[in-house]
DNA sequence: GTCTATACAGCGATAGAC
DNA sequence: GTCTATCGCTGTATAGAC
């Protein structure tokens, strides 16, 4: 799937994808600029170059083109995540290396998925099992400082609000990363250097962290 | 305005205020648990007790009710920051400062406010004044962090990315707050404790920078 | 698989009585 | 200042031809 590591830019104008694939792609990106209401079925199907009721042969409802992405998405992020936590690793390379592929995983995305975590979205009681799954994925991590405070690695800190705000700092970045900056620069590992190195206990200890987290072999890898 | 400091349920139960404050109330917080396109005048009249209609007597328009909500949110905390970033004190005792002063002023706010500055609404053309005064506001953020690497206080990052992850937190950390966590618990001086210690060069010196933030006088305090 | 035509529900906003 | 009644528009989704 070398196409995911093409500027998003190049995918569209010149991979000819399946209609559905690119209902998925266009729909992701307004969703993105003008949120989920906004956005209407006339302006994904122009963007895609067909008609409105057309959408309908690919989708049975609006709603199921962003249950289409939430899958994608999460059904990828919440198991490898899962997987980074469980390793025998010290919670601080486990944290790092999360934030470090969960970022590429956004970077690399054909679509641009910061529309989907907006409450006005993921909120909706339709939506409700891809919430706890979010919700999941927000204990997951909350639970990794947890350990790495209780281990003495990580300073006492909320661990709830932590995970609160990596989320809110993954959305954010991501914003900044579609609004034109250059991918595979790095945002990846400067976010994650930033987030860990706030929590660390001894902030020296950044590097060897960073060094282990890239050498971590997941299963299945 | 003591009502400021009572808890949100608390003010909506008791207090009496005047219609067009209820509208505010009760608008802003359905924008933000269902999104400002998802939210019909409707379920605003029915939340404030009255007829659909007898809102556009006290706003023209649906739009109207959002403009105040930024005018009460923005036209306070932009000038209140531009005052911070021009004092002549250590970078990171104005970033301290700042973050505190944003949490608390989002805390203590009557209304709801995170669901303003999702895309949808803030990115909407109609709205772009607004969305000029917050990158405004980024921008004094990232100037204060930029200042704080150029002075040694701060490690060298991206200035521009640690003032989108500013935000990204803030938006979350006020949604987990509106979800129910007591206010007045510390959140504020616990999320800028967490943001300065991870730029600072020397975290050990955060106890100093807390010390000397809260004993900052404004200009016209 | 895409089209034209259209159903039909819900939206913001207005008119005018009280 | 709030009401009832209603307008005009736009939204999602369907029917059925090609």
């Amino acid at each position: 799937m070398v196409a995911r590591r093409l500027p998003r830019a190049l995918v569209a104008a010149c991979v000819p994808l399946a209609t559905r694939e690119r209902i998925l792609f266009e729909a992701a990106h307004l969703f993105a600029a003008q949120g989920f209401h906004a956005t209407t079925t006339r302006q994904i199907a122009e963007a895609v170059g067909i008609r409105q009721p057309s959408l309908f042969h690919h989708f049975a409802t609006k709603d199921a083109i962003v249950e289409a992405l939430f899958d994608w998405d999460l059904g990828l992020a919440l198991p490898r995540t899962r997987a980074v936590a469980a390793l025998p690793e010290p919670a601080a390379v486990r944290l790092y290396r999360y934030l470090h592929d969960d970022l590429r995983h956004l970077e690399e995305a054909p679509y641009n998925l910061s529309g989907l975590y907006a409450d006005e979205v993921i909120g909706r009681p339709e939506f409700a099992p891809w919430a706890e799954r979010r919700d999941l994925l927000h204990r997951v991590v909350a639970g990794i400082v947890r350990e790495g405070t209780a281990a003495g690695e990580f300073i006492e800190v909320d661990a709830t609000l932590v995970s609160q705000a990596i989320a809110g700092i993954l959305v954010r970045a991501l914003t900044l990363h579609s609004g034109g900056r250059a991918p595979g620069r790095g945002l990846a590992d400067e976010v994650a250097r930033l987030v860990v190195r706030g929590l660390l206990a001894d902030p020296a200890a950044l590097e060897e962290v960073q060094g282990r987290a890239a050498l971590l072999r997941l299963p299945g890898e």
